[in-house]
DNA sequence: GAGATTTGCTAACACCGTTAACTTTCGGGG
DNA sequence: CCCCGAAAGTTAACGGTGTTAGCAAATCTC
């Protein structure tokens, strides 16, 4: 009995099978791409694909958690996007490391604009939003990437947490530590990340979404204005 | 041939049609309060108003449509909100009524976070914001509130608006202000009220679209750093 | 090769937006 | 006053959606 029969065969059908759900995932994602979020249809899929709507259902349980599947590829293709930027730079300049970051997150929104309103344009999760859940949350492996570089530059001294942290935040921040890998971030530098995220996010989104049009059809130097907003807030040095 | 007579009439079929477009938004905005925006359909609005779904086609166009009316009312409502905060406090207090104008934002955000995501959350406005159509578009009516707070401050002097524009943006700032009505408005003063609201925005969005769940089950305060940020970028001194 | 599992299909249900054609209601001019 | 025409509502239908049930074929396991 070679070793590769055993699995081999059951081996060919799990590869056959992965080949599948990509190819949904693929598909649906180039729906979304070309004809917006309310073209991903589970019957347009699978008329792209050459089959009938409900051999779907046979990967996926329903058209909510193919839109989820999609969201968390998403999510971590943004993170290797982010991850590959952040090795773009030595690692011992935290601070340069964390502004490209910063510079190839509005990027990759830029130019992936429908992906990015599916993953942050969530009107009201609907009460699934466990604070417990972070870690295992999907969102939180591109959020990772950035926290883990304030903690570098926390470690080297440049950045100066606030000391008065707002009392009724410290049990809050205390939950959220419990649930990061690795070893303890202060509470401070949570906060910090916090805030800075807020930011960021704001950023981008109010861009990506299209609430500076009516102004501006070029917003790059308001992003780069904010961005060193951020980094001096992070005590960064005014560079580049 | 009383002058009530002819008008009057034809206005009470005026008055009542007016009547039925309103209940139309008015249950409208009860289901998407209720169970959400796919929930604010043409049968469901139809079926809670004891009618059928083609009826509602001598009201309005398309779903489109509807939806469009419904959120023209909203940003009607958002924007009287917004002036009524700014009349709590008097005139010659520009930067504190602008504070609680703010203020008066993110509460009717976090009260309303369906509508607010109907307003905000368009991912992706497909091709249809003309630049020119600043002064008509819907969403400028309560953008104006906060505009006109800003040129206030700036008349009293305490703004230093930045002096070195970046020189691309003239032509599009310029463009903004022949839209807006009223006396000129300095370049430079749009330029920092398109930043104050990008930022605003962001902060907003961010708490209502449930992007701090993770982390933070109480963000006032981290929206109180923000304002206060925003106060200082405006030349508003730290108080309150 | 026989049995079991997986994978696809068709048919059907309820819901959606939208259109066409018909009926009812009702204000206004002779 | 009465009739006419516009306005507002109806039902029926088309194509689209997610989803389920039941069946056929292919494929893996023994």
């Amino acid at each position: 009995m070679p070793s590769t029969s055993g699995t081999g065969s059951t081996g060919r059908r799990h590869r056959v099978r992965e080949e599948a759900l990509a190819e949904i995932l693929r598909t649906g994602r180039r729906l979304l791409i070309e004809e917006g979020p309310s073209a991903v249809t589970l019957r347009a899929i699978a008329r792209e694909m050459g089959m009938t709507a409900p051999a779907l259902y046979r990967y996926y349980a329903s058209h909510r958690d193919l839109i989820q599947a999609l969201t968390s590829h998403l999510y971590d293709e943004l993170a290797a996007a982010l991850t590959e930027a952040r090795e773009r730079h030595p690692a011992d300049e935290p601070g340069r490391r964390l502004r490209e970051v910063c510079r190839e997150l509005r990027r990759w929104a830029l130019s992936h604009p429908r992906e990015f309103g599916l993953l942050f344009a969530k009107p009201v999760t609907d009460a699934d939003t466990a604070p417990g859940s972070a870690a295992h949350d999907p969102s939180w492996r591109f959020g990772a990437v950035l926290l883990d570089l304030m903690v570098e530059l926390w470690r080297r001294g440049g950045m100066q947490p606030p000391t008065d942290l707002d009392p009724s935040w410290i049990g809050q921040l205390e939950e959220v530590r419990e649930h990061l890998a690795g070893e303890p971030v202060p509470l401070e530098v949570i906060y910090v990340f916090v805030a800075c995220w807020a930011r960021l996010y704001g950023a981008v989104a109010v861009e990506v979404f299209g609430h500076l049009d009516f102004a501006l059809t070029d917003p790059e130097p308001l992003f780069g204005h904010t961005l060193h907003d951020i980094m001096a807030a992070l005590g960064e040095p005014v560079g580049q």
